[in-house]
DNA sequence: CGGCATCTTGAGTTGGGTCAATGGTCGTGG
DNA sequence: CCACGACCATTGACCCAACTCAAGATGCCG
């Protein structure tokens, strides 16, 4: 479910990056329906993208850490085709699209790299169809929360000591279950060395 | 959910065509794991992509209709992540890879095209998430129901009669449902005007 | 006409949703 | 420093949509 980019990559993206930005917990980077301007890129903290439903419900589609990419979905319409929101302190690189569109041709490598990154977001949404699609509660969390172990040990951290950043009911949200039911997941689930608490969310496993 | 391609787009996109290639219902395109070197737009008949979970489920990431484009989930490892598998006979064209990769700097602006494509692939599969993640049978059906009569509509047939050609059990896969779940709706829900037979089936809606 | 695949329907089970209560954590202000 | 309130997580009891299993029914094709 990663959109990794390598090492290379980043510094070459960095060439395009505009601006950063900080944001604070909880604000809005963007809003379904606002024109798009530009792709993104983690630099420090976490951000979750959402899609709203008319009647009030959301759908999670993605958890973004350092080093991810997102905003692929606003390129469509020229609009964000959904709402993107940190979920902590964090700090994110604005690419200008337009600088993207009028890539420097001897940057035709990074124009592939960019096909490349969008396919791993189509791919990685398709493995969250099979997830919502034909698997468990249970196997869903597990799925999960491997996918985030992978995601943080690729980054340098432990891959057994997870700090979930988001609250259970984003988990739930992300992988369609209820705020119980992730709640009873996770108390069934664990083995011995899990720790749990608010706010600041351990997890081994 | 559709991959719509504007008439002017399709005009350029022949340009890049190397072969269009027949497939009888039931043959297998590409297999998971499978080299990439192609993308592929529906010609005449209807394609499913569909990704195999090890121990034998199978979750059904997308429908292709003429004009559609598939395939992009196969740029990212430059190994398909799905398998492609004609629903009747049907006709594709394969549009090799390193033609886009190295695409006439003039057509800058298929260049676009194909991010805008992409784009909207993700965010069909973003719908789909959403409609997996937190919608009840009936309003699955409907809605999957409503986005292949609009598909149909913008391609000049009717909206209102629908000829699915895809099985109870692969709408099933789709939609995270069993057949049998399927089939009752399909019983409780339509009007009147509801009309089904098998293997040609027909729909009102 | 018979065989096979697909679709429908029924009966019973269950995973996960709903509703409601409890408890932990944190931030704020007296 | 402690009390209060807001927010989040957990837990229990109950319910229902969707799954499973098991027949039939229907349509297709040789």
């Amino acid at each position: 479910m990663p959109i990794g980019t390598s090492p290379a990559l980043l510094k070459e993206l960095d060439e395009l990056v505009y601006v950063r930005r900080r944001l604070k917990s909880g604000i809005t980077l963007y809003h379904t329906g606002s024109h798009c301007h530009s792709l993104y890129v983690v630099k420090t903290g976490f951000i979750k993208t959402e899609n709203l439903h008319d009647d009030g419900r959301t759908q999670i589609t993605g958890f973004y850490m350092a080093g991810e990419m997102f905003g692929f979905d606003g390129i469509a319409d020229e609009a964000h085709m959904c709402t993107s929101v940190a979920l902590e302190d964090s700090e994110v690189c604005i690419i200008p699209l337009e600088r993207i569109e009028n890539i420097n041709p001897d940057l035709l490598r990074l124009q592939h790299h960019l096909y490349k990154l969008m396919s791993r977001e189509i791919v990685r949404d398709h493995t969250m169809m099979m997830l919502l699609g034909s698997m468990h509660g249970e196997e869903r969390l597990a799925a999960f929360m491997l996918n985030l172990s992978h995601r943080f040990h690729v980054r340098g951290y432990s891959p057994y000591h997870l700090v979930l950043r988001m609250k259970r009911e984003e988990i739930g949200s992300y992988l369609g279950m209820k705020v119980e039911t992730v709640s009873r997941i996770f108390t069934k689930i664990p083995g011995p060395g899990a720790v749990r608490c608010t706010s600041k969310r351990y997890y081994d496993s």
